[in-house]
Formats: structure tokens, C-alpha cells, sequence
DNA sequence: GAGATATGACTGACCAGATAGTCATAACTC
DNA sequence: GAGTTATGACTATCTGGTCAGTCATATCTC
């Protein structure tokens, strides 16, 4: 803001005051996980993170904010995994596809990426201004790159159904029935999400509709 | 279950006990799904259904055994929709599969059973036997009944990806995003789940794969 | 540079409000 | 009026949020 002349980071009383701030957004963010909003416990977000529960006060306004400030930090590497994909976009449409699939696979759903969708899909509802950005700043992006893709394919003539276009949802709601799966049935009925999305890549890149 | 001859339903106490029990279950299931397991408030589930909150009491172990009643109680329906998908087993592929859509739309989408599926979504993982009781009374029939069809489709030379045998929840997966999208995202993006499935159902019969 | 003083990040015991679950009493049925 | 069902005031507990006090570090004084 006003200090535009300091440059030197020196360190302070503890701990950096991000590497806190950083410390408290983690913790909370798996205890607001394994627990949900409403029944995760202040107390164990503080001890899970190293500092005393007041000092999470001195971070962030109450626990909503946390919440929000958790949703809301995360999504930004979910935005530079959406940006890396469309920086791909003179691969062929089947590679594309594949591409982001496999980006799924290792960036979110085998990273703790997968459980700020959760919450998201858990708590949203009661959340309106969490589901709003994380739809403005997430969702809607990455509907929008699969539109583009579709564009693409059907320009060069490569195979994509066309009712992409009008429905990218249709792409993703695999990956979201294996972000749910998982956790909540895998036990039971262990789900191999490679090889299902590579089922799904195959439906999707085989169809007819747009022949060369 | 047991009375078979009790053919008279004479007016018993204020109400019959079943009536009160189906109205706790009733508005159990809506304050759990509007406010969350946790936050819900068995003042307001009795408010609701019209007793006092001792009355619950009387019926119910505890709020966790409320809520697995709730779930278990709907389950029942849900199954006799499934049922009733197989039963139409003899028509073509792409009219039964249309007919699960139009199931889907209309006797879950558009009533309360949506609200089931989303309490046991968003809170199944923190009550495993919810999630095990759903994935053995629900999930895994659905699932049967998609890799059934499958099967027959390529029996019969119908047209559906060979893939689907192997994953049938790629079948249900766009019906699970329009259950999160709705009171999600549909605020700020609307979704037409009809025209959605519509593209789904396109895409999944129009496969070349098995040409007849 | 050593001791004195100031600063404010951090702490955790505490409090107020909320709510799951109880139970003595009331109401109702037969 | 005996037995059964319903009530709602009450209790015990739990937890979000507060704030007076602590102490590591920075700054000042000589």
C-alpha cells in the first residue's frame, strides 16, 4: 500500500506472517474437509496448525472468513491448471481431451485440490458468495475452455460430438462423479478412474458426428 | 408388515403413530437438507413436523439415527423407480434409455427424493454406514441395471459404446451433475437438464461401436 | 554494544449463547 | 382411572469468539 520502498523481508517476531497465514488456510482446510463447516472445531483447526486459537482471529474476521479465504486461496492454482490447458490448444482434439484428463487425475483429484472441490459441492448451498466465485472464477472457465476445444474440432473437422458445444457439462461430469466416488463408496466398490475416463474419452472422440 | 387383517384405519390417538413418523421424516429431511447434518436443529425438525421435540424421542434413537431413518426411509422408493426401469426391459435400447433419463427428471430431479441424494452426497462421508446402506440399496442396482441394458444392447447389435458395460457410471454421471448443479450453480448459470440429457442420450446411442 | 524501554504478535482461560437430549407432568384413550 | 403417549422446561455440554496479559524482538539511550 504505502511502504512501496521496502524491500527487505527481513524476519520477523516468529514466523513469516504468510508461512501463519498459509499455515492456518491448510489446516483448516482438511479439518473443514474430514468434518464440514459446521462441525469442524476452531480448536483443532489451531492446534492442527500450530498456533493458538486467537491467533487465527488476528488472520481472518470469524470462521466463515476462513472458509471463504479457503475456497478462495485454492482456487487459483485450479485456475493455473485451466490456463495450462488451453496453452495446449494446437494438440489434436483426442489429445487435448486426454491431456486434460490426466491433469484431473495427478493435479486434483490426487492432491489435497480435491477436497476445496468437495467442500464446494458440499457447502456451497449454504454458501451463496462461495458458490458464485468459485462458479465465476472455476466452473465456468473450465466450461468455456471445452466450448473453445468443441469449436475447434468442428472447425478442423476432427471427431467431437457436436452437442459438446452446447453441453461442455457432458465432459466433465465424469470427473465428478469420480471427485464423489471417492471417499464415499470407493470403499465399498473401488472406482479405477483412469481407466474410466479412458472409456470416456474413447465414447466421447469415436462418435460419428463430425467425420473428416 | 405383520397386521395383515387390520383393514380398519380408525382414527387412533391425535394421529396415527405412523402419520407422526412420517411427519418427523418428512421435515428431518428437509431442515437436514436445507442446513447440513450438523447445523441442523431438532427444534426446527419438530417445529416442522408439528410435535414437540421430546416427541422425536419417541420415535427415534438419537439425531443420527433420525438421519439414517430419513435416508433408509426414501431408499425404498427410489428402488421402486429402478424396478420399474427393468421392468420396461424389452424395448429398445435408446427408448429405455430415454425412459431413465425421463424417470430421473421427473420422479427425482422434480420431487424430494433429490434431497436424499444430496444429504447422502454431501454428508455420506462422515456417516460410512449412510454411504454403505446407499451404495448396496441404490448405487450398485443402478449401476446393475445400466451394465444389464449394455449387456443386451450388444446382444441385440443396438447401438451403445461397448465401454459402458464396464462403466455404467458414465450413464448416470451428467444426472448427478444436474442434481449439484440445481441450488449450486443453477443461480447464476442455468442448466436444462432435459436438453443436457438429451445431448447425453445422443452421443451414447449414436456410437459407432456395435453398428448393427 | 549493553542495558533499558517499547512494541505488537501471540496466547489461552474465559464467557455467552446455543442445542442435544431428559424427564416430571399433562393430556388423552379406552 | 390405568395405562399410554405427548409436552416443553430444564440441564449439561460444547464451542465461537474475546481480551488481558506475556514475551520475543526491535528500537532507543548512553
Amino acid at each position: 500500500m504505502t511502504g512501496t520502498m521496502a524491500p527487505a523481508p527481513k524476519k520477523r517476531r516468529k514466523a513469516e506472517p504468510e508461512e501463519r497465514r498459509q499455515a492456518i488456510l491448510s489446516a483448516g482446510l482438511s479439518v473443514f474437509a474430514a468434518d464440514g463447516f459446521a462441525a469442524a472445531k476452531l480448536d483443532d483447526v489451531a492446534a492442527k496448525a500450530g498456533v493458538a486459537k486467537g491467533t487465527i482471529y488476528l488472520y481472518f474476521g470469524d470462521k466463515e472468513d476462513l472458509f471463504e479465504q479457503i475456497v478462495r486461496d485454492a482456487a487459483a492454482p485450479v485456475l493455473d491448471q485451466l490456463q495450462g490447458m488451453v496453452a495446449l490448444s494446437d494438440l489434436p482434439t483426442a489429445a487435448l481431451l486426454a491431456k486434460i484428463f490426466e491433469v484431473f487425475r495427478t493435479q486434483i483429484l490426487a492432491t489435497d485440490r480435491k477436497l476445496v472441490t468437495k467442500l464446494v459441492l458440499t457447502e456451497g448451498t449454504r454458501f451463496p458468495k462461495i458458490a458464485e466465485f468459485y462458479h465465476a472464477e472455476v466452473i465456468s472457465k473450465g466450461l468455456a475452455i471445452i466450448q473453445k476445444i468443441a469449436r475447434r474440432a468442428a472447425e478442423r473437422g476432427e471427431q467431437l460430438p457436436s452437442e459438446i458445444e452446447h453441453f461442455p457439462h457432458l465432459v466433465f461430469a465424469p470427473m465428478l462423479l469420480a471427485l464423489l466416488w471417492d471417499g464415499l463408496f470407493s470403499k465399498f466398490e473401488p472406482l479405477d478412474v483412469e481407466q474410466m475416463l479412458s472409456a470416456h474419452h474413447k465414447i466421447l472422440t469415436a462418435s460419428p458426428l463430425l467425420k473428416r
